[in-house]
DNA sequence: GCTGCCTGTTACAATTCGTAAGGTTTACGC
DNA sequence: GCGTAAACCTTACGAATTGTAACAGGCAGC
């Protein structure tokens, strides 16, 4: 039902300077993570938009952006782990990197293996409780059947929905209560880019929304972020 | 009236120095952390039959066990964020002390300031990935419910806001009492630089003022620093 | 062929939010 | 006090974004 996704957890990494983003990268990939690499932090902000990364690690010493700002902008709208990586290595600059929402902080120079054991530990915690083979997930009085196309409402009745249907839903069910860009959903759902393919993206969700008994003035599940996306509410818990 | 049930977060800490135990846990209980301290894990491993923690601080240096073995279980049995701290200094060990279930690493000596940080931080993510961003404040009579874009007056009343204000609405809930600049804002709200934001900036405090019934002439909660910023009054509680 | 269902497309309504423009307030020098 | 410049507030407007009804093509099964 969803395409075959890249099961491998994504690490972006965005520092300023070309030997270690090349050697964070080298080392993770054979580490067997996904990497992508940005030097910019309008650039790596762009791809966000597109995608969404299990963990961000983020220099501070950006030339383009006070790093700490952005931290705080991605632990509030990302789902991602975030591990600040940074030659400031005081108390007071780790505190507050933890604070304004960092889940972890290594000091430069670092040594590569750390790197890897941490971000391992963040996956952990971050991503355990999603198994992928999982068919049913429970929401908000909900269970939906991903293998009979069924959902059933707690009193018992069932509503069919379709294979479009099911992707949308699903897409939102693997990431309860974060932002879901239509990039990533277009990247995801493996749309053609193009105005036309956001008319239908809006089409499933009124549909999927229509089947939820979503009242359309004031969806409580499926809220639109103008400009931004949508945020599936709801506790999700799967199997 | 009935004992409420100890809303602080529990935090279980294993060290065999009494110094260390005393100056950990008088840190945390200060920072509003409940906490309990044991000098040897038969003792430790006794109380967690009884009580499950949120956070088990462990000192890898025990006298009657092996640290890393007692992590390692406890990595497996126990829901609880696992914080190693050791003396043991060398990359290998953090990779080892991490891969085997740890969530971090601290090393001694250590400052509490950076304890507190850092055992905030699993709180965030381990303790519910739900109330990861709060999702409730209340304040002058009003609450905001962040998920539902709504504010409800004591009244009853419900008034709506859109995404752009509750951007800054939460902004302003994060430091209350605080002068927030100009330039701060247009960091965490991502906006791009240039005389156009500002002007953008102050239609939306306009409209957030319009729905909060600010007096235009004498507002009480979102004061203007001419020059400077805006700085919200009123007290804020979240949850 | 016909029928029913799924899904994208079109068209139009509704909403959001930045921008422009003009008015008001503040700070400061005189 | 007055004048001026800069900062700030508010209103109205319009471009962009999103919602949804209605239509049409495609594809199964018969």
């Amino acid at each position: 039902m969803t395409p075959a996704r890249d099961a491998r957890a994504h690490v972006a990494i965005l520092d300023d300077e070309p030997e270690i983003r090349r050697m964070l990268s080298d080392t993770l990939e054979e580490a067997g993570f996904r990497t992508s690499t940005f030097s910019r932090a309008t650039e790596f902000e762009a791809a966000l938009k597109r995608t969404a990364p299990d963990v961000c690690l983020v220099d501070l010493g950006l030339p383009d952006r006070d790093g700490l700002a952005l931290v705080h902008r991605l632990a509030l709208e990302s789902g991602a782990a975030i591990i600040i990586i940074s030659g400031r290595a005081q108390v007071q600059d780790r505190v507050t990197g933890l604070e304004l929402g960092a889940d972890d902080y290594i000091i430069k120079p670092f040594d590569p293996a750390e790197v890897v054991a941490r971000i391992r530990a963040r996956l952990r915690k971050t991503r355990s409780d999603t198994d992928r083979t999982a068919t049913v997930a429970h929401f908000a009085g909900w269970t939906a059947h991903f293998d009979r196309y069924l959902l059933v409402s707690e009193a018992g009745e069932e509503v069919a929905f379709s294979h479009a249907e099911g992707e949308v839903l699903r897409l939102f069910l693997d990431s309860p209560k974060r932002l879901v860009s239509r990039a990533q959903m277009q990247e995801i759902l493996g749309g053609a880019a193009g105005e036309s393919f956001d008319r239908a993206m809006d089409v499933r969700i009124s549909r999927l929304r229509t089947k939820l008994g979503e009242d359309p003035k004031n969806p409580r599940l499926i809220k639109t972020i103008y400009g931004a996306g949508y945020i599936f509410l709801g506790d999700v818990r799967w199997g």
